[in-house]
DNA sequence: GATGAATGAGGATTCATTCAT
DNA sequence: TATGAATGAATCCTCATTCAT
């Protein structure tokens, strides 16, 4: 038995040693990315990964779960924090979203790939099940944040699925936008300052307020008046 | 003269041929479509989409390059109703966006993909330098309507380029996740709810306050004492 | 029958008018010039040419036969100047040769690739009958020349044709050359003093001598001793 | 270490019977042989010939680096007979020539081919030098032999550099015209008399006589007094 | 397990040639 | 006759995947 489990975590390490060498590549090389690529940086043979992968989208796959599951504990963590005051879990939820990226910003796109294209095709139902399982659970951690919240007063009575989903897109069209200006122009971490005054103009919207949205657009002025 | 004229119109209708068959085959093929696919689609033979394209790359270009016209002329259009009260602004740019992006749903993707690829390497100067100036266009008219509003007082005062951003990001976030929903089940039209929570919330959360961002996560946490 | 003739007329000018327009784009564009790129040069549509020429090769063919006819033409009238001294009818010779190819460099190049090629299988049994009629003919009438020599005594007892076949190669040879250094290097002219420096080598080469081949190689440098 | 050292012969061994595969498909296909040609011919499939050639002007450059490297050898051995008359040696010369053709009779074609076309573009600059270089070092040879001459008197004073590039083009020349002559009428070896004439007469050419050239064709005329 | 040479289907692109106008 | 858009076969090359060692 002990064989056997040795054996497991070998498989187990190698398997992180790939994902490991995929995401260095994936920094350097983008998306076009081949096998071979990912085979050198590991130094292994190109037949080796698949060993390990059965193919190539299941590669991309596990990087997409590694970073989901990262992003899950993180958002756990956050959950957990029910005594904090709002802006500042809404502040933690923002640098668990960062921090998630910044592991290894090319696989976010990886992520984003995944959703949109026919990838999807080729990967077992286990794996798909598997991504959509975290993606839904990360989106679940982030509701119930919101469904404590708006339960505590603090965000007005919504759909707090609705309200993670803005969340996430939010935070996805911005990592999107910083990768494409980083293929033009490789300045960091432009991110970081326009994803503080996103949170901080989401966080400002999700306040209840004694005029709904439609009253708002009658006369904002008075209502902008915080009792404080 | 009048043969010359009509030459380049049926000129100009190929094009437009092509691109719409373009459309439909990314619909149906995602990304992966190939140019025997989309000169099948257009009953043409893949040499012909050489006469009007230089490469693929070019073609996918002129997709995006005609959704952002289009996008443009809209968002200027909002940009002249400076009477208007904010919430119904921000209402009509949200109505442009939907509707620039529910007359080609695939192509915002390729647009995205654009921006993130090695697919600028092929692309020719001109187009590229087109493609970014409509890019920033867009994103200028937007900052426009939002500098409009922070001297009104309804908006607070911050980088309107920066709130153009974070808009633009949000709104290509949802788009990016309606699309990946789209691919595992077509049930039409799920983005326009989440679109709107998304601009309430946005909208919102722009107005300017007694309290400043700082202030407010010091000074709101009455409403958030949690009885723990 | 005036009409008739004036009809071929004008077919025989826009064909000339073709062929001049192919030389100059072999000139900038080599062998890979197409038919779309010989079109433009001759302000005429692709469609066009294949009224004047039944495929590219034959195009090909009749730029070969332009050349030919010229050569063939400078030759006789070398031909016909038996009084001349042997030295003075090679140089007249290398001049014929040489200006041959000056009219139109390229052109050489594709008579060479004409000869090695499968371009042949493309042509019209007539069309290559031409061709070979006249490469053949140039070849006589320089073995004629030499065979007038032989005759008076000032050049040794062998067959005309394989003189007239070597100096043919010499010329060949050295054209290829000066054409491979021109890809590499187009400074102008390099052609000139290496051919006059072969024909020297080759006149003198022809001269009968005491002392046969055989015998030379035996005893060189007693033999070198010319009695003149 | 024995198992490395088998795969670095193994891998020359597969380099070389692809050469030897593509030699046999220029004879039967010539120039416009396609790589799946190559392919079938060597019993391997497209892509393998990518592992091992860069791509199909590297293959097509490689045949020329083995026949410039016979060529040099046999030329070398020659330069080192500087005790024999000139005659033999110019015969021994000769045949180091013919046979480095007759080896691969087509590829000799293709050094002419790489000479004059684009084929330089995609060739790796290694590439490029190692075979510029052969080649120069093939005429260098040759004009050792002739400075070696010139020195010892036998032929005239001259540029040997020159000489070595007429004789060089002597023997282009007539191995193209063998080449046109076999897709005509596959008879074999009429390059042999042909070349046993030119060598002959260009042997005798090279001597050094009282009279020079310009003499020559002044002195000469009583030879070449014509009856007329 | 590990290797990496071999595979070969598949893709983008070119261009000689045709044909409706 | 002239046009030039349309054709589509043919080419080079890539790269995920397999399999004998």
């Amino acid at each position: 038995m002990a064989i056997y489990e040795r054996q497991l975590r070998d498989r187990e390490r190698r398997r992180q040693q790939i994902i490991a060498a995929s995401k260095r590549v994936f920094v350097s090389k983008g998306i076009k990315a081949t096998i071979k690529d990912i085979a050198e940086e590991a130094e292994l043979s190109p037949g080796t990964l698949y060993i390990y992968f059965k193919n190539k989208d299941e590669l991309y796959a596990s990087l997409s779960i590694r970073l989901l599951k990262h992003l899950n504990l993180r958002l756990q963590r956050v959950k957990e924090t029910r005594e904090m005051p709002l802006q500042q879990r809404l502040r933690a939820v923002r640098d668990a979203l960062r921090e998630s990226y910044e592991i290894d910003p090319p696989v976010f796109i990886t992520l984003s790939h995944l959703q949109a294209s026919e990838t999807l095709d080729n990967i077992s139902p286990d794996m798909l099940d598997q991504i959509m399982g975290l993606l839904r659970q990360s989106l679940g951690t982030l509701a119930d944040i919101f469904a404590d919240e708006i339960h505590a007063g603090g965000v007005q009575t919504r759909d707090p699925q609705q309200f993670a989903l803005v969340l996430w897109a939010l935070f996805s069209g911005l990592v999107l936008w910083e990768e494409s200006k980083r293929t033009l122009d490789p300045r960091k971490d432009f991110l970081k300052p326009t994803l503080e005054l996103a949170f901080e103009v989401f966080g400002r919207g999700l306040r209840p307020c004694v005029a709904d949205s439609e009253a708002v657009s009658a006369g904002v002025h008075d209502h902008n008046h915080r009792e404080s």
